[in-house]
DNA sequence: GAAAAAGATTGAATGAGTTCAATTTTTAAG
DNA sequence: CTTAAAAATTGAACTCATTCAATCTTTTTC
């Protein structure tokens, strides 16, 4: 037996989170009801709600999708990044921040994050929580590759370094989707200042 | 004339913001239904939507009461801090979280997070983020002032330092709030050893 | 292959936040 | 003091998100 049951799930699966990303994409979050999601995809109310737990979580899923390219797009990057250290972490986050309102708008990510703090026990809270544990740890790697290569000081801990870089672009991400009058050029340029005192300490001095 | 109307109108915000505080406090936030805020406030449900737009917007209030204490209570270790780097950015950090959990508890703390990203308009959210950014400026003077008593290295971008520290010790703040096994004592260490390599690296050498 | 068990779906009912037209209270004008 | 205008209050009605007992579908058992 293939399953039935389970080729049916997955496929409800599929139709309601792609129900929801379209309708919170046409008409935003907060005008989407799960009476319409439902409808959209041919399913129940009361189905909705057996495969997600409240309509934050079906959008906390949509934007992990998107997190998810991001993290696979900073990879290469890591791999092999720029040699000097103030531009490596640029070019890696200003990736990260080009990727986030291609498919999202400021508005989804808001509610987003608001959710995924609201309920941090909920299983898709928990893969966004996750994600982002992972792309704090990319940054770090970044450090420490560029530590290998004796760009950066041996003797940094460059998993510390690595969060505080990270935790300080997550929260100026965070800034920037709570005003919408706030550019991506004009968040690029903060974070990129703030990164630069400690770009400079932490690299090898020139010989 | 004294202003009957006006005087009226700060009795009833007082005691609105009082009742709410006092409810979430005993029963929690989510428990707390605006009808029973609004009986023991002696209002009307109508006139609770008139001094507030809405739930969580009075859960901000309450919550930035509670941060300017915090800021208050800070002022004076920046005015006089410890001698050395480190130390005395953790006798300031410490000052913040161990104020944080005395009347609220994490899950108020959520919300009201989650509430100011959701509604960054409403006007106590933009009051929350301004003690935010106010929080955010007492750590920048206090590596300033290190700078100016020479413990700091002069030359290095004060306020880019306290931004990328505070915006660090925030989410990890963040994190803290979204899981309810943390212990204070771990968030302690935690943000005491991303601070450190900062901290080290930016100190003027000892002689 | 029939019957029982397990797993899913369903949508009407529930409940809490929010709105708004009617009403009341306060202030200003004559 | 009377009256008109402005400001606030009120609570019943409304809108969704969410729940759950009844029903239907799939799987397992014998």
């Amino acid at each position: 037996m293939t399953g039935l049951r389970a080729k049916q799930k997955a496929d409800r699966n599929r139709r309601i989170l792609e129900a929801a990303a379209s309708l919170f994409r046409e008409v935003g979050y907060d005008s989407a009801r799960i009476e319409d999601i439902a409808e959209r995809a041919e399913v129940s109310v009361g189905t909705f709600y057996n495969y997600y737990e409240n309509k934050g979580d079906i959008l906390v899923a949509t934007v992990s999708m998107e997190v998810e390219e991001v993290l696979e797009s900073g990879k290469g990057i890591v791999e092999n990044p720029p040699g000097a250290t103030l531009e490596a972490l640029q070019v890696l986050i200003d990736q990260y921040f080009d990727h986030s309102l291609v498919y999202l708008s400021k508005e989804m990510w808001r509610t987003a994050m608001a959710t995924s703090i609201q309920q941090p026990e909920s299983p898709f809270s928990r893969r966004y929580t996750e994600l982002d544990g992972r792309l704090c740890d990319q940054v770090s790697m970044l450090v420490h590759k560029l530590q290998l290569r004796g760009a950066v000081m041996p003797g940094i801990d460059a998993i510390a370094v690595g969060q505080m870089v990270f935790n300080n672009l997550n929260m100026m991400f965070l800034e920037f989707v709570k005003d919408e009058a706030m550019t991506l050029a004009s968040l690029k340029e903060r974070v990129a200042r703030q990164n630069k005192p400690i770009a400079i300490l932490i690299s090898s001095p020139r010989i």
